[in-house]
DNA sequence: CTTGACCTTCAAGGGACTCGAAGGTCTATG
DNA sequence: CATAGACCTTCGAGTCCCTTGAAGGTCAAG
C-alpha cells in the first residue's frame, strides 16, 4: 500500500512517516517503479509501535534506539523500560512546575479581579512587578 | 550599563536580551561609540517586567504587545489579564494531558516490573502493542 | 604590552514535526 | 483519449525560544 493507507491505518500523518523515514525512525520501505513509498502490513505495525511510543512522548532518540533493536530481532524491553522511567520522572517534574505556575497564574487573576472591583480605573498591571 | 551587568541585574542571559531585542521585545538600546549597548535603569526595568512575563510562561507574542503598550505609555491591564487567562486555560489542559500520560506511564511501569518478575527472560515490550 | 574579560554580529542548532511550492502519477469518467 | 482530481515526490522554510560558536573588536588592570 502507498503512504496515505498506511498512515491511515497506522494513525499517524504521511507527512510525519516521512520525517521519522528522514529521522532514520523508520527504515526507507521499498518504492514502485514511479517512485512511490511502498509498504507491507510489518511497515504499518512498525508504525503503530512508533505511534503508541510517541504518545508517551518519548523522545525521537530514544524510539530510534528501540525501533533499531527491535527491527534487528533484538528484544529492545531494557531501553523500552528505561526510556519509560526517564520520560516518567520528567513528566512528574512537568506536572510540578505547571503545578506551581497554576496557583501563581490563579493568585494573579484573584488580584486583578480584586483590583477592578475596588478601583475600576486603576492600573492592575503593578501585580506583576511585584515579584522578584 | 553594559549587557553584561544590565542582564545580571534583571536576571537574563545578555544572548537573551539580545535576542529579545531581535525579536521586537525590547527596545534597541542606546550604544557607546565602541558599538556597545548601553541601558538605563528603565531598561533594566523593562527587562525585568519581561522576565515575570516569560516565568508565567505567556508567549514571547504576547509579551510585545504588552511592552509596545507599555512603553508608549498606555496601560496594558487589559492584554494583561486576557494573556493571563489564556494561559491560565493551556496550563490547565497541559496538567490535565500530562496526568493522564503519568497514570499510563505508571501502568505500564508496573506491568512490565510484574512481567519481569514472574519470567525473567521473557519480553516486555508486547505492553505497549496492546493499547490500539 | 599583553592578558583576560567583555562586547559585537551572524549563522546554526534543537524537537518534532507541518506546510507550501513545483512537479510527476494514477484512475475514473465523459 | 483527454482530462480532472486525488495522490505522490522532493526540498526548503517555518514554528518557538532561545543558546552556542566562530571570528573579531574593546577595555581595564598589571
Amino acid at each position: 500500500m502507498r503512504i496515505g493507507q498506511a498512515a491511515s491505518r497506522a494513525q499517524l500523518e504521511p507527512s510525519a512517516i516521512r520525517f521519522y523515514e528522514s529521522a532514520g525512525v523508520l527504515p526507507a520501505p521499498a518504492r514502485t517503479d514511479a517512485g512511490y513509498r511502498h509498504y507491507d502490513e510489518t511497515g504499518v505495525e512498525l508504525m503503530r509501535f512508533v505511534r503508541r511510543l510517541r504518545a508517551l512522548e518519548l523522545p525521537l532518540d530514544d524510539i530510534r534506539e528501540i525501533v533499531r533493536l527491535w527491527t534487528s530481532g533484538e528484544a529492545p524491553c531494557q531501553p523500552v523500560r528505561d526510556a519509560i522511567t526517564r520520560e516518567s520522572e520528567a513528566v512528574d517534574q512537568r506536572i510540578a512546575e505547571l503545578t506551581r505556575l497554576r496557583a501563581e497564574l490563579r493568585s494573579l487573576q484573584q488580584r486583578m479581579d480584586l483590583i477592578v472591583d475596588q478601583w475600576p480605573q486603576s492600573c492592575v498591571c503593578h501585580v506583576i512587578e511585584e515579584t522578584p
